[in-house]
DNA sequence: GCCGCGATGTATCGGACCGATACATCGCAC
DNA sequence: GTGCGATGTATCGGTCCGATACATCGCGGC
């Protein structure tokens, strides 16, 4: 997954590690508090080992200007290679059951912008079917063996089972929405307050391409 | 975490490993899917090494009876010691950082029935101050940073969002049960289907204690 | 002028947990 | 009688986390 994550954001810009957590932070704040460095710098080493991402030595403007204050540890910038872009795309692409849990999902969701339609469809979907499994497990809970369970676990399942049934129905929006070849852009209630009238929808059908 | 739900189980009744494993799949459902074997077996054997839980050796019924069929290789049933018991009201009682987050608070909220009610309430209110923050970042996001990002992360960021304030919700509606003492039902708008007229709320205020 | 302090920045280590896999038994349907 | 799904125990490699360490930068306060 970090492995997914990384590739995807190296592909809109070359970053140094803080700034990709901070970048990770940013994009799945929704799903994952944030990542651990211990995760994050091993995984750059085995992404550069791989031959996926590269150094990219911080170009210090004027060398010879500021050659040594007092050994500059300097940052150390990645970039993706052309491999890497390969890799990112045969990840983004391919599909399985870890796609469909919750930390999986949200990844692969963030970078919806860069999969193509068939592709999101299918992730959407197969994400739907997992959450309704969920919710069937716990509807049965609710029913049959709620007496073997204290207050507070049912009161516990019945607020998953609230969760499940909410994010179905977003599933399905998006679905249809997909369908549709619409942008993202779910009708609310008016709740959650994000102000995003029109904020440059995807071209409704293929993966956004960056400008080199 | 684990160590934590194993402790709280057997303290219900002695169990095999594969029926820990189904009754904390279906205590947990509504946090986490399903335990790993990978993850229970290790930590069943440092529980025992730690002297918290002991093997109890299936008595095999009439043992001269049925001797040695295939050289069975019986169930290994484990039961909580006192020191077990020790360790886990040590265990439940302490709250961190990591006491709030998805998973702990799930694991600490579903053995709440054996929490005494102030630790009930510092819980339930660090959880919420965590989520509010949460909440508070993503709110940030929404509104500031709104044009870095593509349509499809604000739309999971949205949901995000929405979700956090469902979750402060509920939790305040917790805290106003917990602090009035009543029994942990919330009053709903009818959605998610749990019949749960009267189900044996705990006497509200102590811990509830097993019948031996 | 300089001092502390929070943000920036890279890095490692032990431990928790997962997913795949292996293997053996039991009961039942066909 | 035999195959197959549920029951049951167990290990291995790998991912990720949390704590920790350490160095620099910029800025506000004294």
């Amino acid at each position: 997954m970090l492995e997914l994550a990384i590739l995807g954001l190296l592909q809109e810009a070359p970053m140094h590690g803080y700034e990709l957590r901070k970048e990770l932070t940013a994009k799945l704040g929704a799903i994952r508090a944030a990542i651990s460095y211990g995760s994050l710098y091993p995984t750059l080493r085995r992404l550069q080992a791989a031959g996926w991402i590269a150094e990219a030595a911080e170009t210090p403007a004027t060398a010879e200007e500021v050659p040594a204050l007092t050994s500059r540890r300097g940052r150390v910038v990645y970039t993706i290679t052309a491999e890497g872009k390969e890799r990112f795309a045969q990840l983004i692409a391919q599909t399985g059951p870890e796609t469909y849990g919750d930390t999986g999902f949200g990844v692969h969701f963030a970078f919806f912008s860069r999969t193509d339609q068939a592709t999101r469809l299918r992730i959407l979907e197969g994400r739907r079917r997992t959450i309704e499994e969920r919710r069937e497990g716990l509807r049965d809970m609710l029913g049959r063996a709620a007496e073997r369970l204290d207050a507070y676990t049912l009161e516990l399942q019945r607020h998953g089972l609230e969760a499940c049934e909410r994010e179905v129905r977003w599933l399905e929006e998006l679905i249809a929405n997909e369908r549709s070849g619409r942008a993202p852009t779910v009708p609310h209630d008016g709740t959650a307050g994000g102000r995003r009238e029109d904020n440059s929808p995807p071209p409704p059908g293929e993966t956004r391409k960056e400008r080199p």
